[in-house]
DNA sequence: TATTACTTGAGGTACGTACATCAGAGCAAG
DNA sequence: CTTGCTCTGATGTACGTACCTCAAGTAATA
């Protein structure tokens, strides 16, 4: 069986309610006291059953994800994860909520941060690309005593603070990687189209994607990232005058997680069936373009993995526990049309 | 707040006592009484607090992976990941263990299943290719009371058993397709290694492989399967044979959890270099392969994710709950160099 | 020495559930 | 009416932990 309080109270020479003190880091022990329970921790290997302690405590989990005020299909995929999980843990006592409430303005995202209390929330979950004022302000968070991770985009290695996403680096060569082999032996340009070239996740792919296309697809040109900043008709028109420009584009890259507008303006200038196109993150719009073949292959990340590691690195956190760190790994899914389909 | 048992009773109209005579199905209850209570779990949707009924019970989960005699590497991965669930699952009155017992031989493996009693064993993840034989046993084990779950291997639709693994048709089909992209526009054979194809695992992979391949890359003709019975010797000489017979293979596909044999042959046989070959699964040896520019990609399935979603459905089944579909849905992995470091 | 502060032990109640025991109610058969 | 049976309620203990109160001990200070 494994050890209980009664066992670590006998083990350490003192009784219950000292080592209730000493496990609850209440005040009136003795140092001396304090670190002969530590040692009797140790040695007989004892471990709080967290299940026992939160039924006595009546404790619930409030967890919250901080999200994009406005989103794209992804987004609404990460959104419909969350409620998933939301139902399923309420049986565990852990309430998972979500805010689409983080503006695009570094500043005033910081302020909805701010807002956060530990009153209200043991742990958030932000999504929100990476800038000093949210830095300190997740800083800030934290030192108040809210558990904090960051969601797809962000800041990697940022610590103390864990990072539930991709690598974007490895995604965009993973990308280049598919497109160079996916189009060998033809020689030609590339059009890059992305949302915006202002958040480091696009950056991130980007490198990643010419590094990989430099260095084994010396034949492939990567043209500069064209910006659609979520305008359908700039998209067309600058697609367009790549596509006008360049007879000899061979294929595309669209960086963002929101490809719809690239696509169409792609369709609209230019024969898809014989260019190849690598696109990122599953939504239903991307699954129907690989399964019609106007998509090669979509890069991805599981968003349902995802939303379940932050739950689960909030939670240890919460418990003070090691999460497996294997699970909390998150994959860079490839996508084609065979693997799409699951069981 | 959730509702509790005294809720309960309170709403059935009915004593604590009786409420916990129906929960547990206890006799001595009208029928009537029993519908009222029923009627009362509905009306409030009471549900058992899973944790508080273990903690009074005293209970621990047991779970045991029956899995084959003899294994690769693959198969020492899987163990690996067990451990780790195994020491991570304690904490929560998890046993987690393994035994390496199944003999290939289906009538001796079924004596194996026959052993296992409810007193052991809460629940066991079988891994062992299809037959009738383990079929029996299966279901004997479950009306013993045992949870069963098929691992990996097995019979995908066979309920009320679950599977836990990818659908070995639609990865022989992301092989072929991965196979006829990176090779277009050339034409030649595919040389096709399996450890043998007497497992449905096998076939099925190699049914998928030759539909994409014939339909949609009929440049590429894919050659009878070479089967390597795990003799190094044999293999080399095989292999060495068809690459002797047929000058024009551009690739080749392995399809089995063990590629060692396969590739060092194809190694010694011709230059890997010029060939695109595809393996299955994920080990230090394929990341090496892959690494190293001999594999062109990896099909793969993850195996923590296996174990952990076997673990998931045995405890969900245990404890009469539904488990999250969306999590135990086991993806098919494509490997290639640039998505197989992890942050 | 008396007073005070600090440290520790002993014991209780609670969380939500399981399980056991006993008492009483209702009812039918003798 | 008694006996025996079935159903139900009341009550208690337990699981491992949290949190509270009170008493008693020790040591330092006035």
């Amino acid at each position: 069986m494994r050890p209980t309080t009664k066992d670590l109270a006998k083990a350490a020479g003192v009784s219950l309610a000292t080592v209730d003190r000493v496990l609850n880091k209440r005040s009136g022990v003795r140092e001396e006291t304090v670190n002969a329970v530590n040692e009797a921790i140790q040695k007989i290997g004892f471990v709080r059953n967290q299940n026992a302690a939160n039924l006595a405590r009546g404790r619930n989990y409030r967890f919250e994800f901080l999200l994009p005020e406005t989103g794209d299909d992804f987004l609404a995929t990460v959104i419909g994860r969350i409620k998933e999980a939301r139902t399923a843990l309420r049986l565990d006592e852990i309430n998972v909520s979500y805010r689409c409430a983080l503006p695009n303005n570094p500043h005033r995202a910081a302020e909805i941060l701010a807002g956060v209390s530990p009153e209200d929330s043991d742990g958030v979950a932000i999504m929100a690309p990476e800038s000093p004022q949210l830095r300190d302000a997740t800083t800030r968070l934290v030192e108040r005593g809210v558990q904090v991770v960051h969601f797809i985009s962000g800041q990697p290695d940022l610590r103390p603070v864990d990072f539930v996403g991709v690598d974007n680096n490895a995604a965009g060569a993973t990308a280049g990687r598919l497109l160079g082999r996916f189009l060998a032996p033809r020689t030609g340009k590339i059009v890059v189209v992305s949302e915006t070239m202002n958040s480091l996740d696009s950056v991130e792919r980007r490198l990643g994607f010419d590094k990989v296309l430099s260095r084994d697809f010396p034949n492939l040109t990567p043209l500069p990232s064209l910006e659609t900043f979520g305008d359908p008709e700039r998209t067309s028109r600058v697609v367009r005058t790549s596509y006008e420009n360049h007879a000899d584009i061979v294929g595309a890259y669209i960086l963002g997680s929101e490809a719809r507008l690239a696509i169409e303006a792609i369709r609209k200038a230019t024969d898809p069936a014989l260019q190849v196109i690598i696109a990122h993150e599953r939504t239903r719009y991307t699954e129907t373009m690989l399964r019609e073949r106007v998509l090669d292959a979509v890069i991805a990340q599981n968003p349902g993995h995802l939303v379940r590691s932050a739950i689960r690195l909030l939670k240890a956190r919460c418990d003070q526990r090691q999460p497996l760190v294997s699970q909390e790994q998150i994959r860079i899914e490839i996508l084609i049309e065979d693997n799409l389909d699951l069981r």
